[in-house]
DNA sequence: AAGACGAAAGTGGTTGA
DNA sequence: TCAACAACTTTCGTCTT
């Protein structure tokens, strides 16, 4: 599966992807990374339509996104319905009134909460896969009772961050909170307790990762990019990051890289984009100085400007 | 005048007794 | 459950360009 990358416990990425059992499993360790996944193959090859037509026996693909794995039907309320007599239309409203009487709290709430998580995701441009997975995310918090005392629009939000988080492709609590207009700090608080109630597991994330993002939101060439995730990993090497936040650092290394190749950007802007204050960038960029040995590079640059 | 820098006090969360 | 603690923020004054 594209969105399972490395393994969580040993980091190997030796992957073995077993789709009779639906599972990856870590070739190295034996960790099941991922399971009850979908298998959206055909097992079945078509020649012409005729064949098409026989064998074909579905709709859209099975998705977590929708309530009921997109396999529901409703008793229908309209179109042919009313071209049945009086008895038989009568029949149908007594099943549409069971229907909605039998639909439990918990697939209304799902509904629900789908489609507001569909919202947000779009809102936040987020990828196909992390959507489904944020679904699958919610679906198991439901199925639990974890969303009991807590706000559904909370545990949406928790739900997509963590999947952001599992898929490498961080967002901010700070852009999630915009986009759900829940409180940073609530979602922060139902993030953790889903993951810990449901058990998943999730690496700190790379300050790397963010890097891409804000150095196009601050329209920074490639070079200061790489040069950027550069610090960063000489940063990790020898633990500057450990118990920091990724954004901080992610932040500071942006601007020194950016002071390093000559286009300067200010510490408001790099603060801002980031997510941080100017004064954490400080402390970073303190840091990466005394630490890495950059006021050189920085000198050269500047020499070469003269 | 704007940006960079640093000190001090406050906030929210984690940890360990 | 509470206190100590680290990271980060807010605010504000000073220095540099």
């Amino acid at each position: 599966m594209a969105f399972v990358k490395k393994c969580p416990e040993c980091g190997s990425i030796n992957l073995l992807l077993n789709k009779d059992k639906g599972e990856v499993i870590c070739n190295n360790c034996g960790l099941v990374i991922e399971e009850k996944m979908v298998d959206f193959d055909q097992e079945w090859r078509e020649f012409d339509s005729d064949a098409a037509a026989q064998k074909r026996r579905t709709g859209a693909p099975m998705s977590y996104t929708h309530f009921d794995q997109g396999l529901g039907t409703d008793v229908g309320r309209k179109g042919d319905l009313y071209s049945l007599d009086a008895k038989s239309k009568n029949k149908f409203f007594r099943l549409r009134k069971w229907q909605q009487r039998i639909s439990t709290a918990i697939e209304r709430n799902l509904k629900l909460a789908l489609s507001e998580l569909k919202r947000v995701s779009s809102f936040l441009k987020l990828p196909r896969s992390v959507e489904e997975e944020a679904s699958r995310i919610y679906t198991l918090a439901v199925q639990k009772g974890l969303v009991r005392g807590r706000s559904m629009e909370s545990v949406v939000a928790g739900a997509l961050y963590a999947a952001c988080r599992r898929h490498d492709v961080p967002r901010t609590l700070d852009e999630l909170s915009e986009a759900s207009s829940i409180e940073k700090k609530e979602i922060g608080r139902t993030y953790r307790f889903i993951t810990r109630e449901l058990g998943i597991k999730i690496l700190p994330s790379n300050p790397a990762d963010y890097i891409a993002r804000f150095a196009s939101a601050l329209n920074l060439t490639a070079e200061t990019q790489s040069k950027s995730v550069e610090i960063i990993e000489r940063a990790q090497e020898i633990e500057l990051t450990s118990g920091r936040g990724p954004t901080g650092i992610a932040a500071a290394a942006l601007y020194v890289a950016a002071l390093i190749n000559g286009e300067k950007r200010t510490q408001r802007e790099v603060a801002d984009v980031a997510g941080v204050t100017e004064v954490t960038i400080r402390n970073r960029y303190k840091e990466l100085l005394s630490e890495l040995d950059l006021e050189s590079e920085i000198k050269k640059t500047k020499k070469k400007k003269e």
